[in-house]
DNA sequence: ATGCCGTATGATATACGA
């Protein structure tokens, strides 16, 4: 069975409710994993959901900042749901959960880090790196050959050189410093993930998930970068059959800063 | 270096995003 699974920064899902439903009409995945929802599950909109056939959920908000979700259709039961959290701080950055198949799927937002990019001075860059530092140990820990895992999200890195408008410019800019980047190598290498959009589009080719609200035109600017992740292991870089950023989305009104990433995948 | 814009909050300014 082939399976689509969708990973989008949503940037709060109740004021983007009628973008959401946009996307959901337009590209029906078969599993939807949500960043930035900015709700509590208590007031999570689950109806707009439901409507669409996502009859499964796997919640983790929180009120106000950051949050993750996972949606699924009915053929694609969510189970051992976990919400965790890292670095001892209480934010709901990461839930994951099993599909059938026995395929683990992770959904993360990562800390963006503030605006210098100096762990001393600045506490958000010291958790950024502190949380991917955790995570990818709990990776390595738990790492088997035989583990089929997808791991998705908003990383706020954009680790190659191509992943960002200007690599010099951007090279002191929070989201494309060695320092981050290097953490982000030591993730990547943590269970020998494979990159699901670098394993269709070559390294050599731009590609960007994120453009700032900032821009007056953000598509004329196209000044973008490559934040939103889908990693797989190795067990599964086989089944890979596609992987696409679904760009439309950054202009539907009114629009997340981030476009959705979509990959297909095998799931026998 | 800054601003540009957008979202959320016991809000009418401030924190955060990246």
């Amino acid at each position: 069975m082939k399976i689509s699974i969708a990973t989008w920064n949503v940037n709060s899902v109740r004021a983007h409710l009628s973008t959401v439903e946009q996307f959901l009409a337009a590209k029906q995945p078969d599993v939807l994993c949500l960043q930035e929802i900015k709700v509590t599950n208590e007031l999570f909109p689950l109806e707009l959901f439901e409507a669409h056939g996502y009859v499964h959920h796997a919640l983790h908000g929180q009120k106000a900042y950051h949050g993750v979700a996972i949606f699924s259709k009915a053929a694609l039961p969510l189970e051992k749901v976990t919400r965790k959290h890292w670095c001892d701080i209480d934010q709901a950055r990461h839930v994951y959960c099993t599909l059938p198949g026995g395929i683990e799927l992770h959904n993360f937002y990562v800390p963006a880090g503030g605006d210098k990019p100096d762990a001393e001075i600045n506490e958000k860059f010291r958790h950024k790196l502190d949380f991917m530092t955790e995570v990818s140990a709990w990776f390595k820990r738990r790492k088997r050959r035989k583990n089929r895992f997808v791991l998705v999200g908003d990383l706020n890195v954009a680790p190659l050189e191509t992943d960002v408008w200007n690599h010099k410019q951007l090279l002191r800019v929070v989201s494309h410093t060695p320092i981050e980047v290097a953490h982000m190598d030591t993730w990547y290498a943590s269970h020998d993930w494979v990159d699901a959009v670098r394993h269709f589009i070559p390294a050599d080719e731009n590609v960007y998930s994120w453009w700032s609200y900032r821009a007056r035109d953000w598509e004329l600017a196209d000044k973008g970068r490559r934040l939103d992740h889908v990693w797989v292991t190795p067990a599964l870089a086989p089944n890979l059959r596609g992987a696409e950023v679904f760009k439309p989305a950054r202009g539907y009104q009114p629009a997340s800063d981030h476009a959705p990433v979509i990959i297909e995948l095998e799931t026998e």
